[in-house]
DNA sequence: CTTGAAATGAGACAAAGATCTCATTAGCTT
DNA sequence: AAGCTAATGAGATCTTTGTCTCATTTCAAG
């Protein structure tokens, strides 16, 4: 099934993502054949978008809730790194809070990959979303550094903000959102300024 | 089945435990059959131990390979939190490349936990072995630090030093491993040295 | 409006995961 | 050593997941 009918599969394609974040968002773990009840289709067509639910799950929260680079460092300081990255954060932030329960069911699924790719050639990669505003806000600090260590806090920043992160603080450290957004801010000027220097 | 004959059960469970961590450090993603095959115990009784594969992967593999602090910081300096803190990365980088599949297939349930809170009353919490360590290879630093200073420096390395951040390295940006190591040494200086500053 | 092609729905089918039953084996008590 | 009972093994059975086929619907071009 393919190059035959673009909007009516774009549009059922879409229906099944929205199905799926709107399970995702009471917090369930659906199965395909949720999903397609979700959205009205029949489970034999939700087969043929998504070869399983993990497929699905990957992009389902996610094309909903992107923070948009332009309106992220609206009206943010065209010079400050550190400022600008603090809007990253909390743009991440508030993203996080609204949509946790889809990622994590995001995360479980995708980091089991390497333990799957051996089933079939292709799955499809986990996408990288924070790179891009990383980079965005760390523009006007460019000329300030050296391209290797830009390369190494724009790494390090991706550790700072993210999925991952907030697993560390709620499962690991079971610090609380505040305290969290201490530490995050903390790091991202500690991290800022030893690159700077 | 309960309460019946205490060291048959226990060394039944062990042998699945340790069948599963074989078949795991081969780097397969066994099946709870495949784990019976392994510990030559019948698949019911497999079953009667563990209701699923992921229930057993998330003990198999934490069993075995926990770092031990006398061990990591065996001849490390006393008084440099940097080289100890190094010390905590190559135990955490050893061993979770020597448990990668196990660690995933942890991650991937742990981080589940409060989507399925609802389900039953009790579930397993997630253990947190690194901060220990973090303490530990900071202890000559307390007196340098401030109280407050330190307990944030400990919970920002605690992001540098674990599962989540391989995962964010391997699945979202890619990097090898002696690129990630990198960027966690570059971190651990700054972030230790920020909080002296 | 008609028509041809593509998408869909319904259900049969297959494979894997998990449960259940019951006869057999093997610990533990005496 | 004997007997009771819990644990085990083997296989039947149920459920879930994913595939396949074919009839029906629907889009869009003419």
């Amino acid at each position: 099934m393919s190059e035959g009918r673009p909007n009516q599969r774009r549009r059922t394609r879409k229906d099944l993502l929205q199905a799926a974040a709107r399970l995702l968002k009471q917090g369930k773990a659906p199965t395909l054949e949720d999903v397609a009840a979700e959205a009205m289709v029949s489970r034999a067509t939700a087969y043929r978008y998504f070869p399983n639910i993990e497929a699905l799950l990957i992009e389902a929260p996610l094309d909903t809730a992107v923070p948009e680079p332009d309106e992220v460092f609206r009206d943010a300081p065209k010079d400050d790194p550190i400022a600008r990255m603090d809007r990253v954060d909390a743009a991440f932030e508030s993203m996080m809070s609204a949509n946790e329960p889809g990622l994590r069911m995001m995360l479980s699924n995708t980091v089991l990959r390497p333990l799957r790719e051996s089933e079939d050639g292709e799955l499809p990669k986990r996408q990288n979303r924070r790179s891009p505003l990383i980079e965005a806000a760390l523009e006007p600090a460019r000329k300030e550094l050296k391209p290797a260590d830009a390369k190494l806090l724009a790494k390090a920043l991706a550790l700072v903000i993210g999925t991952e992160a907030m697993i560390v603080f709620k499962d690991v450290l079971q610090t609380d959102e505040s305290e969290a957004r201490k530490v995050r801010r903390w790091m991202i000027r500690a991290l800022v300024n030893a690159a700077r220097k």
